[in-house]
DNA sequence: TATGAATGAGCCTTCATTCAT
DNA sequence: CATGAATGAAGGCTCATTCAT
């Protein structure tokens, strides 16, 4: 069952593609991925109905992709700075960093990202973003017990550490506001506060 | 021969009517709330689809009761303990004790709440359910501040510490295992390591 | 993925699901079926648009379906036939004058089957239907080889004269108008006039 | 640097365009033709989509050119058969070998053509291929009632014989494989031992 | 000539809700 | 009280056709 018209890869697809996954991830925080028919989708985005299924093979599958824009350059960050030679404590305070100002950076796609958490869970072709969600948890706690190691964490549990840091940091996309009075690098460390050793 | 009409009312009414309720938040939570029919939902709970219609006036008001079920006890115990005398160290720990069993013993329900936010922060009919929430964090941010009033909370933001308490405590709908490694109180005290004073 | 409102059978279901299979096929025959949306064949039917979907899962099931009402009865008297004692050449008169007594009763529900040859030859899931007809081409076949070793048939090649065969009777749907000058009687003798041995 | 309009006529134009009408009968009769979209079709024809609407203003239109292309040459061959001097056996015989050749040779547009009856007999454009179909049957119906009066055909009633011999014929595209056992004359002369007298 | 991205109307299907039984 | 067949509006998606390049 050949796609018609061939092409559909290049630069400039890659670009458009790109620009309408974020422009979908808006649309799909403000009101609600399942609430938002294609029509109005494409309507928010200047575009005809027609047109996203250019791009996309479903709705779902931008769906997807707006998971995949938001996992990949976290994933690609946390994991080179993770197996730098810092110490532990140190790549834990410098991977909540990157991760709340990526979570704030990226505010719709979280929204998004937790709204569908159903679908994430349950669905048949999301196998590849419940391995980068397993992937991100993995590595931080991995950080998070080598930190423990070195007696820099909190004195709790360290799987309940965990936890409560994904918690907390994912958290920050629903109440955060842009021009909020604490900077990322802030709400971070006030984090960081809570979860390293007194 | 028309009978009198059905009641509405009435303690066995209610009873069935607070039982569909939690049911329903079981097959909403583990299958999703749009991706739920009808009579998908009647079938789960061995009802034929009309049944629904005799205690809930649309889907929505179901999801709505769902909300409801989860808020009220919480709240009017939460309100409770925050009267009471007791220091606010105290009542902040009792409050997280109270809570996390909650939500711990609520998962389902928690899950739909969460995921459903989105009708909550933008539906017409959702003004009792977020202000229910509202109050909810209102107080919580009332015990942290006075418990922070006396030094008794860690040195970090007070308004940080409500979301960021708000956030791990909540999420522990998403990773808690019925007959977990730990218990209720466990986590909960493990939280308030986190947030109180050394 | 259970459907919903279980029941869905029953005798009184049958019913009304055969004769909504009869009255599709006349639309069908009349207006085509790739040219026949739902909701019209549901105003032609009388019915909403929903209702066909109470009983056929899909449009092409209920194609399907009319192929089945076609080919099932058609199959079992056949087989009946074919199983008895008589000597083949009698065999099949009786079973070219059942046949075509069946394309004309069932006109409609022959055109929408030779339309729709394509489907059944590439679809997945008509591999019943292409069984039963199948299925029907041996049993012709069974009957006209032995009718030939009787010295009955036209000195034609056997497997030809299968072919010729098939193709006029069932080419009768197209041209056969109701009340038309020749009984079915008048037509299936007049094909075995030529099919028969002088 | 506008240069002049394209051809839409001429030689060359007329070559690619009966190319294309070739190929588009062998793509239909495969995968059927409301099956086919436009693009699916010019990616099996290896061109691009606008490229189809260079030498067909729709996609009905080549449907027509495909009938047209199957009936135009089997017409005037056919007419000029029958305007000869022969006896109307001989010129039956030929007509049908000549009929039975050009089905075998032409069995994709033969499907197409077949499995389009509905198009063709109530489409507004069709007329014209409607008319060559009626020729046709006229013709035949000529020289088999001429054939008929010299007692040269079966003792069936003529108009009977006439159908039946559409059928068979016809019905060839259906079984008719390439390299098969029978060649185009003796299949041609099977049918015609069935309707000319023993 | 040729391309292929874009359009938007229309299709199949789902589903919340109603109501006769 | 309960049932489940029926409704019809709306959603996701396809596709013939157009047109800027």
């Amino acid at each position: 069952m050949p796609r018609p018209d061939s092409p559909r890869t290049g630069a400039r697809w890659d670009r458009r593609r790109a620009e309408l996954v974020t422009e979908a991830a808006r649309v799909f925080a403000r009101n609600g991925y399942d609430q938002t028919s294609v029509p109005e989708l494409g309507e928010a985005l200047g575009r005809a109905t027609g047109a996203i299924y250019h791009y996309f093979p479903s709705k779902e599958e931008l769906l997807i992709a707006i998971c995949d824009q938001l996992m990949e350059p976290l994933l690609s960050e946390a994991e080179a700075l993770a197996s730098g030679p810092d110490p532990a404590a140190d790549q834990l305070r410098a991977l909540v960093r990157l991760w709340v100002a990526h979570v704030i950076e990226h505010r719709d796609h979280m929204l998004v990202f937790q709204q569908e958490r159903h679908a994430i869970d349950h669905g048949a072709q999301w196998r590849e973003v419940r391995a980068s969600r397993k992937r991100f948890e993995r590595l931080l706690e991995g950080v998070v017990e080598r930190a423990g190691a070195e007696g820099r964490t909190a004195a709790v549990d360290p799987r309940l550490l965990v936890v409560a840091l994904l918690g907390m940091v994912n958290h920050t996309a629903q109440w955060h506001r842009p021009r909020g009075r604490l900077s990322p690098k802030q709400i971070a460390d006030g984090y960081l506060d809570l979860v390293l050793a007194g």
